[in-house]
RNA sequence: GGAGAGGUGGCCGAGUCGGCCGAAGGCAGCCGCCUGCUAAGCGGUUACAGGGUCAAAAGCUCUGUCCAGGGUUCGAAUCCCUGCCUCUCCGCCA
């Protein structure tokens, strides 16, 4: 979330840099209320200093021996005043902070100004896309056809946008989380976690997944109405607020964690949207990389992290583009971000296979993660940054598309192989 | 799941029958002094958040914070309730 003061000192500067984005019309309202909000304080703070002497007053001459009722029966009623507004101060607060939770990042000023995803800017591209000397198939075609992957009883027992995947399928999606991890943990510097797949409201709160985007999880109750835990939609979520609460030493940042997991969405609102296969699941794994950096290398750091995830992609020899987001279509919490765009030739399309962000300070505040400046100081929010390294079901999906041969089998990447032993193709085999 | 114990400042730890407790004492840290060096010793000092004042900062002042949220009371670290977490024993379990 913003600081109230930056809204508080510059409310114009934050609006103008909301236009594309939207929320600059919550930022009048927030003033108000913060007004509001400073004028209950001062009431209920001055009651509270004449209460505190008066009770101190009370308790001496109660220790004289002499009686203090009139004193007291007037405290009384001063203390029933400072619960009134105390109580008032409360629900101006929890006003203020449910607007605040609803205004999204500010953009950083080196964003292209636009609407909408057809303003983003495509910053490069890597690779040819393949010649291919026959119509090659989108992936669910190419999968199904081997036998491996098998949408049909994924669905019956489950739901639709649910998969199963056999045999070699199944390895090749071991495999290319095991070729990530050991990518980002052994050359890019991140330690791997293994981390919960259930959290807690507050984690969700602190990650904004909550409230905005409730309708896209899925929530569990214990059996016994026990809490309600949430499933991750990405291990995002567990990584970030591994240090909420904490103030970490500046020499220690930045800190980069990486971790495999599945992710669960509703995918709520996206009816007929990329409806075949696997390329948008209820269910899908994904390595997932975070850092924790100072506001100085913030943005360093999130240039590195795109060329971390292209890496990946470049092991693979999966042609792709890195686009930048305008800041219409920048995420909610969002300063500054990229998506890598694979190339799907069953398609006919780049598609996005990974997103990377900069939440900057908005990310640190509302996780609340600090560090010690070692110049000494006063403790000042991280910046927070996520990005994918990548979603394996989208890269197994570029695989079967990039790869496929006229026979209808797959090519297994060479990057892979050594994960993948005596397996040099997808075939019908399982 | 059953039984019990407990959660105090960066750490350890004291808090009597509720008031003078933001909280003794120790350690650690910081600043001085002293001292061939180091150690020891001496003096001082060290939380965070939010209001008010101020152009702003500093300063001053007020409020809140002894796990969290409620309650009792003129007044709660101290009493009551709920939740969370930790520890011990038993049970169950991959």
């Amino acid at each position: 979330m913003l600081d109230i003061k930056l809204i508080r000192d510059q409310p114009d500067a934050v609006a103008t840099a909301l236009a594309d984005k939207g929320g600059a019309d919550l930022i009048h309202e927030i003033l108000a209320r913060d007004g509001e909000r400073r004028r209950l304080i001062k009431e209920a703070e001055d009651l509270k200093a004449l209460r505190n002497k008066a009770s101190e007053a009370i308790g001496q001459a109660k220790r004289r021996g002499e009686d203090a009722s009139a004193e007291q029966a007037r405290m009384r009623e001063v203390g029933d005043r400072i619960k009134a507004l105390d109580a008032d101060v409360k629900a101006v607060d929890d006003a203020i902070e449910a607007l605040l939770a609803q205004v999204p990042n500010v953009p950083h000023p080196s964003v292209p100004r636009g609407k909408s995803d057809a303003d983003n800017v495509e910053v490069r591209k890597w690779g040819t896309p393949r010649q291919f000397d026959f119509t090659p198939r989108p992936h669910e075609d190419v999968g199904e056809a081997l036998g491996l992957l098998d949408m049909e009883r994924a669905t019956k027992i489950a739901k639709t946008r649910f998969a199963v995947l056999w045999g070699d399928l199944a390895r090749l999606e071991r495999a290319l989380a095991q070729f990530m991890l050991d990518l980002h943990t052994r050359e890019h510097g991140y330690t791997e976690a293994w981390i919960p797949h259930l959290v807690n409201a507050e984690t969700m709160l602190r990650t904004g997944q909550l409230p905005k985007f409730e309708e896209q999880l899925f929530k569990t109750v214990e059996a016994d109405e026990g809490r309600t835990l949430y499933l991750i939609p990405t291990s995002e979520v567990s990584l970030s607020a591994l240090h909420s609460g904490e103030v970490l030493l500046e020499r220690t940042l930045p800190r980069r964690y990486t971790a495999y997991s599945p992710c669960y969405r509703r995918e709520a609102g996206t009816y007929g949207k990329d409806m075949k296969g696997i390329f948008r699941n209820h269910q899908f794994s994904k390595v997932e990389l975070v850092k924790l950096a100072t506001p100085a290398s913030g943005y360093d750091e999130l240039e590195s992290m795109v060329r971390e995830a292209e890496t990946v992609l470049q092991r693979l020899e999966l042609p792709y583009r890195v686009v930048e987001r305008c800041a219409g279509d920048v995420g909610f919490s969002s300063a500054k971000g990229y998506d890598l765009e694979v190339w799907l030739p069953g398609q006919g399309k780049y598609r996005e296979i990974s997103s990377c962000s900069n939440y900057a300070d908005f990310g640190g505040r509302r996780v609340d993660i600090r560090y010690k400046p070692e110049s000494g100081g006063r403790p000042e929010f991280v910046h927070t940054l996520n990005g994918s390294g990548l979603a394996v079901g989208r890269t197994i999906v570029a695989i079967l598309e990039n790869y496929q041969n006229v026979d209808g089998t797959v090519t297994i990447p060479t990057a892979l192989r050594p994960y993948l032993p005596g397996l040099e193709r997808l075939t019908t085999r399982r």
